[in-house]
DNA sequence: CGAGTGATTGACTTAGATCAATGACCGTGG
DNA sequence: CCACGGTCATTGATCTAAGTCAATCACTCG
């Protein structure tokens, strides 16, 4: 969901960039929140930390991707945002986005459309969590996520942070697309995947 | 989040009530958006059909689920809806809703933040979905769901509704309140859930 | 060079799915 | 009024997929 698409310029114009080392917090569970971000460059990672000290990412976002916007309309922000990478954003301040809004429907409008894009994309996250074998959940993220052609699946990111988006470890993972190559159904060049082979018939 | 905390009254007024029998589509991916729709009763499920025919499931929606809500800012539905069960949805007609939040910008707001909201919350529901051991994601659903003393859930519907919300098979969900209870964890009184100890340190 | 991280594979264990059976409860229609 | 079919709640036995632990290799960066 690129910014360009639904932010006006005035808002834009207001951005306060920010660079942040690998393993760097943007901020943390609790922080109030300054406004929202967009990524420049390198990742950043949305996550909270489970009782047991596992970290659960919700979002990897990479260049262009926006994050918290949901904390407009929250006093804090309500997870983690941490640098995979060095990395570069732009932080849109509460203040500067609520005026826009308040004085441009069309903006308002626009941002409206973003997040219910989002409300229909986290859905899609959650059914997908309700697909129980490693491997379905494997072919069901390709399918969902292969380029025009419906047949290339580009990754971004490592395969660790796409195994925590999926929910699986990233053995699991590893193993899963093994046995895809393996059975035909894929075929893997670096950070590229090929669907070769439909799903038998049942 | 009900329809009535954001809607506008006059919206709600224009909704137009329609009947689904089981398999009956409400509609296809390219027809033009009528509005958005709030599932009565019954279930719609919004799929997606990929190059081989095989459909993706992005959301299974239940009574007072909200579906389409981004159809309002585009001209044709995305994905197809389909009722898997006899259904009863309402249709809020683009047109009414638009025009609502073009002449009352509260409106609007109160869209864009309960948008917001459901963002937020969904995420939590992600975060809830990878917890991987039962006993965890039963107590995390009793701890966020425990009412205003802080230690009683009152359950609604049945143990299998619950099960299903929380990614667990329904005998999984009644061997892991059997555990509680045998733990002194918790309390059972029908549908109330009382909780007596506090989780033990880490 | 050595530390750190990602990718990958092997061996082992276990939690939860699956299959199955039972009892309680409820509405309904003969 | 009761027998019957349906669903929910519950528990037992079994099985398997995925988690966990562990080791190796490749790569990068300071």
């Amino acid at each position: 969901m690129p910014v360009e698409t639904w932010l006006p310029v005035a808002v834009r114009a207001a951005a306060v960039k920010r660079t942040l080392k690998a393993g760097e917090a943007l901020f943390r569970l609790g922080d109030s929140s300054e406004g929202f971000y967009q990524v420049v460059t390198g990742r950043i990672r949305l996550s909270r930390v489970d009782r047991a000290g596992h970290e659960i990412v919700l979002y990897a976002a990479g260049a262009g991707d926006a994050i918290a916007e949901a904390s407009l309309y929250s006093p804090t922000y309500h997870c983690d945002a941490i640098a995979s990478t060095d990395a570069q954003v732009l932080l849109y301040p509460k203040r500067a986005v609520l005026a826009a809004f308040a004085s441009d429907d069309k903006a308002a409008q626009a941002f409206a459309a973003m997040l219910a894009r989002q409300v229909m994309s986290l859905r899609t996250r959650i059914e997908q969590r309700n697909i129980r074998s490693a491997r379905e959940r494997v072919r069901h993220f390709l399918a969902l996520n292969a380029g025009a052609d419906g047949r290339t699946v580009d990754l971004r990111g490592t395969l660790k942070d796409l195994a925590a988006e999926l929910g699986l470890t990233h053995e699991a993972l590893y193993r899963t697309l093994a046995a895809l190559v393996r059975g035909g159904e894929i075929r893997r060049d670096g950070s590229r995947i090929t669907l070769l082979r439909r799903r038998k018939p049942v």
